[in-house]
DNA sequence: CGAGCATATGGTTGCGCTAACATCCTAGCA
DNA sequence: TGCTAGGATGTTAGCGCAACCATATGCTCG
């Protein structure tokens, strides 16, 4: 920076208003230092102005996995929304491990990241203390917390299940059967489902957990697992929407007529759900809205216009089609 | 880092031992300092740390989307392999601009990022120039170049093409047809396809470009569209999997027979490849693989212990099943 | 014509940490 | 006992930038 500085016959720190707040200088000035830039293909070095500012124009996320689709989304929806207003983000997956975010916050933190945004409302025990304390904006995604940390944007879980299972029974479905993961997530609009299931007196949902990483095939195995007891369960609702293609293949391998047979119904509304035969219905949660509302709210916090509300309800909407 | 030097009655330098060097210490030494920082809470700021040691522990990855599964593969694998080295993440989205791509080159520059990982080969006019320069370690991925930046990991997608059209044309497939998008690689992938048909004296490739984002109603409108000249083609050959699928669904509602009446043919090898019906062949790419070998690349660069190859080929297979 | 103000630019200092060198201390040995 | 080697710890000096306050210059208006 002093070198451009002597370059152009400025001071350094006109060489930063240059760059920070080029509206504060001449003109002149401000082309002089450009093109001084320009031939000595100076790159300021943004950790040094962050210690400086004491701002990193970081915001680090935190997902279960990116390889799965949903958070992809919602990461993608924030990186957009940030890079356009020169934020950067750091990325860190915790494998659904508690401990691993805890361990990603405090790191996270040390880079003094501007904001956070995390998935879930269930963290390790001191995550919440911890955050607080650093007064950082958070903000919390894929569910809705009743107390939240700082901020979320999201939808109820549980809220999702009760409506697939009130769907469901509407459409005459007795026998409900849930297809899904064991985090904190899945369990929650697993335990909705059987909360509807409860209010039309129906029988114990059966419970199909997926251990590892979501996939169709994964979905189809399941499927052949319900069907192995005594009745096959008129309906299944999976906890997302690759599950439910690989059982929809599966029904069709075992010639189970969908929906006559079984209803399958999915989460998540993946372009898949929409293209599969028979279409999918699905519950549509806007996961890349999700991330650009996230951005949105801290981008205000950071410019000192907070949101009005802390806690923004995305909703979701049940996407009818073949499939139920 | 004063407070906890005071507080473990130590220097502040031993207290930066305790953090970067432990086995430095005496054991002794080093209890005291730890008990120090639990009991003040102390996040060590990895800023200021980045500034004075001149190594920023972060890594960035620059991407066309994440919200494509492919692409979040190799994020994953990626910052899998960094984070178990306490490497951070940061990642950028180009949205296939290559000058937004030159834009995060220069962002992640400034950031004074340990390494980069880039996708594909070819790049905006000076960003070569000025990685080199930087001297900062680069993988470029999802190709590979005639010349590197730096390093590379990642298969020959003119190759790729080239394999489908003699897998095809071995099965007696004449009028090929492509379905894909019109990137960088895609292109290539379409280069080696006509490469292939050529080889075989076959009349031209019919071409249907997706210019958005790649979604299974996408390649059932492109076959749609292919459908509606005066000779269907007898085999496709889409840029991806959820395209294929796409196709899949369109030749199921048209009772398209697959393969009789058409050879439907995928890539990446998506888990949906394996699960729908009739089951897609597609062409394996290790997607994952490609990021955690990016990331050994750079972190053997980073120890000191340099790869001994710059450019690995982890190359491709066609994964055969019934569209085929 | 000069007080008063806005705009443009500069000098000094410190952000929190680590590299490099300096010093101290203890064990081991002749 | 004196000496040395080497491990443990401390001191000093920045890393590259922006906040803060000071200063200079032009310009308005009574």
């Amino acid at each position: 920076m002093a070198d451009v500085a002597r370059e152009a016959g400025v001071s350094a720190i006109t060489v930063s208003r240059a760059l920070n707040a080029p509206d504060k200088l001449a003109p002149a000035t401000l082309r002089a230092v450009r093109e001084a830039i320009g031939r000595l293909g100076y790159v300021p070095d943004l950790t040094a102005g962050s210690l400086a500012s004491n701002r990193s124009r970081i915001v680090g996320v935190i997902v279960p996995t990116i390889a799965n689709s949903i958070f992809a989304e919602t990461v993608g929806g924030l990186a957009a929304a940030l890079a356009s207003r020169h934020y950067q983000l750091l990325l860190g997956q915790t494998g659904y491990r508690v401990d691993e975010e805890a361990a990603l916050v405090a790191a996270f933190l040390g880079r003094r990241v501007d904001g956070l945004v995390l998935t879930g409302v269930t963290h390790a025990r001191g995550v919440r203390g911890r955050l607080r304390q650093a007064g950082v904006p958070v903000v919390e995604t894929w569910d809705l917390p009743a107390r939240p940390i700082d901020m979320a944007v999201g939808f109820s879980n549980l809220d999702a299940g009760r409506a697939a299972a009130r769907y469901l029974v509407a459409r005459g479905r007795r026998r409900l059967a849930f297809v899904g993961g064991s985090d904190d997530r899945s369990a929650k609009r697993l335990a909705g489902l059987e909360d509807g299931a409860r209010e039309a007196c129906l029988p114990d949902v059966k419970v199909r957990a997926i251990l590892t990483a979501s996939s169709p095939a994964e979905g189809a195995a399941a499927f052949a697992d319900l069907c192995a007891g005594d009745r096959r369960p008129d309906a299944v609702f999976c906890s997302n929407d690759t599950l439910a293609a690989g059982i929809l293949f599966e029904c069709a391998r075992r010639r189970v007529a969908v929906p006559r047979d079984v209803a399958v119904m999915g989460f998540a509304d993946l372009p898949i759900a929409s293209a599969i035969e028979p279409r999918l219905t699905s519950i549509q949660v806007h996961a890349a809205e999700m991330g650009a509302r996230a951005a949105a709210m801290l981008l205000g916090r950071l410019d000192g216009t907070p949101p009005a509300d802390r806690v923004a309800d995305l909703g979701f909407e049940i996407v009818e089609r073949a499939s139920t």
